[in-house]
DNA sequence: CGCTGATTTGCACACGTTTGCATTCCAGCC
DNA sequence: GGCTGGAATGCAAACGTGTGCAAATCAGCG
């Protein structure tokens, strides 16, 4: 009732309790010097008025606010949501607001980037596939951390963490090369994206060097559903259809899947091996049942909050940048091994 | 190289243009008295230190921050997230910034609610199932207007826009009557949400009107493909086996489909018509082809900016509830209707 | 040149905190 | 009782900006 025109601040309060403003501050202040008597007496007062510290004059005062900027795009990318989830989570935990911009194209980057500085955020997260190049440079002078997530900007100067795209386009290569598949196709998003091309990369050599096997196809830009429910009649179409389907996300590998059984009458690993990336729920459904590439969510933002947090209360630590490996999770939509071990084979038939 | 000690303040550029820094902040503030020739000079100098004013002074000055608070809960429910990216898009378009919370559990509001306020948020946005029941009080006394997304809250005084779950609940029971169904089956989240407790009072009424027609099971808590599938398995087991399900969420209805046909070779919609609710993209996946009620996001959105931003300037509006209504999609998991109109089946047959 | 009115500019205060420094208070001890 | 030292408290100066008010500047006109 009485709290309609003016908002209530610490003289207010001081008023009331009878001491200074500088007593009230102390009291919310962990570890300042203060009676436990007065203390209590400015408490109760707060409350009575229904006073909240003002973390804006705060901030203001102490040159260093509690906000995180963190740029998200590639919704449709279903991992990318979890890490944003995730990342919300733990930095709540740690007393951090996150302030959320959406980017839909990447002439906003540099604005809101701006926009994110002038609110002083303590860091920049970037989960995106898109890197605000001129921008890292310009953080970098006002003192604030980069942080990117599923990219690497080399370069950039930024910290890091993403999937070791090496590592695993070995992995992926050498499963589907043992399955004794001999013409592999890619289906691949942005092709300016570290993670995948550094797949493809190591996927392309590790071909290269076995005979008879190589790579009938590696296409761009295929993202979701529909595009690999598409890409599929085109490639079967073509001179030369493959018989292993890596794509670089499960919804895409869905797509391959629905439009090979539904489509074109193929059996699913018998006549196509399809592989998917991400693990997502949609892989373990009974009606896909999809072999992937699982994507260890935690381990990235263990990793992402083990090289933050130290870095939003000194600016002078340098960037590091943190590779993660993975593995394959195996389900119907590829064969099993074609040449195992003797020592497996005898434990499997005896 | 100079930047690393001091932050450069508008006193910097006052200095450097020759100027005041009343000058100064005049030239960032549109509409503000200012000789262009000055202006010029002080742009000059503000771009050469790499000056940007500091939003956080600016708010405590104008005793107002253009700072929106979201809190998310639901990320498991696509149309949350979508809501979620959209309402982020479009207060970034208006240059709000949003702080995102994640709410796990509910013991959660009240905290995150009180560092919203502390951080003199302009508005508070609830996409999520539960209500911040105590809360709410506290931010009319702050004078904080908070808008509830896909939840009514009747009674505590919040803007609201929420799916019309009496005319959905009507549209759904009268089509799957009008299929000729007699035995049906509800599989819902959380029992206390307006919209599907709505929509579960209608239907039940609806069917209590239709002879030979009945609720065989309402079943609460059931949310997810798992929770679906398993679901389903108890259904066929009990003494009423449906004919026709209805669930709260397109995922639920993936996993019973997956369940009925895998699990218990029944044929759909022939044995057991499903209804999913949402229509997200995996409904219209070929091996789903999952019939469904319309989830119209855009015109959620819509409403929501549309009601909240006249009240982010102005606290003294009353808080508006928006109902909307919506669509079935019909695709493969249900039958078409049993009984046309004379009309329709001379205009087929002939 | 002097006057008028409009435009531009600067001064100084306010916003709500935190914090270094000085001061006060109080208990303990010789 | 006087002295000492530590704890508690208040004073006042920041932090970086916006803005009312008054002063200053300037153009125009008689």
């Amino acid at each position: 009732m009485n709290s309609k025109k003016k908002r209530v601040s610490s003289v207010d309060v001081a008023e009331v309790a009878g001491v200074s403003v500088a007593a009230v501050s102390r009291c919310f202040t962990p570890g300042a010097s203060i009676a436990p008597a007065t203390r209590e007496r400015v408490l109760q007062a707060a409350n009575m008025l229904g006073y909240r510290p003002n973390f804006i004059a705060r901030s203001l005062n102490q040159r260093r606010s509690a906000l995180v900027g963190l740029l998200m795009s590639g919704w449709n990318n279903y991992g990318y949501v979890e890490i944003l989830r995730l990342l919300s989570e733990r930095l709540e935990a740690k007393d951090y607001e996150v302030i959320l911009k959406s980017v839909l194209s990447e002439d906003q980057i540099e604005e809101y980037v701006q926009q994110m500085l002038q609110y002083q955020v303590a860091a920049i997260i970037v989960v995106s596939e898109v890197l605000p190049s001129p921008v890292a440079e310009e953080c970098r002078r006002a003192g604030v951390p980069v942080m990117l997530v599923n990219r690497l900007g080399r370069g950039s100067g930024c910290s890091a963490v993403s999937l070791d795209g090496l590592s695993i386009g070995t992995q992926v290569a050498s499963f589907l090369i043992g399955c004794g598949h001999q013409r592999l196709a890619l289906l691949r998003g942005r092709p300016d994206i570290d993670f995948t091309a550094d797949m493809t990369r190591t996927i392309t050599e590790s071909v290269a060097r076995t005979s008879g096997c190589r790579i009938v196809a590696d296409i761009t830009d295929v993202i979701g559903y529909d595009a690999g429910r598409q890409a599929i009649g085109e490639l079967l179409a073509s001179d030369n259809p493959p018989d292993a389907i890596f794509c670089t996300a499960d919804t895409t590998a869905v797509g391959v899947l629905d439009g090979a059984r539904m489509d074109h009458g193929l059996r699913v690993p018998e006549d196509l091996a399809i592989l998917g990336n991400g693990n997502r729920d949609i892989a373990s459904w009974a009606c896909h049942e999809l072999s992937t590439v699982e994507y260890p969510r935690d381990e990235v933002i263990d990793h992402c909050i083990r090289i933050l947090l130290p870095r939003l209360s000194d600016e002078t630590l340098a960037p590091e940048i943190q590779l993660i490996d993975t593995h394959l999770v195996l389900r119907k939509t590829t064969r099993p091994p074609a040449e195992p071990t003797p020592d497996f084979i005898g434990l499997a038939s005896s």
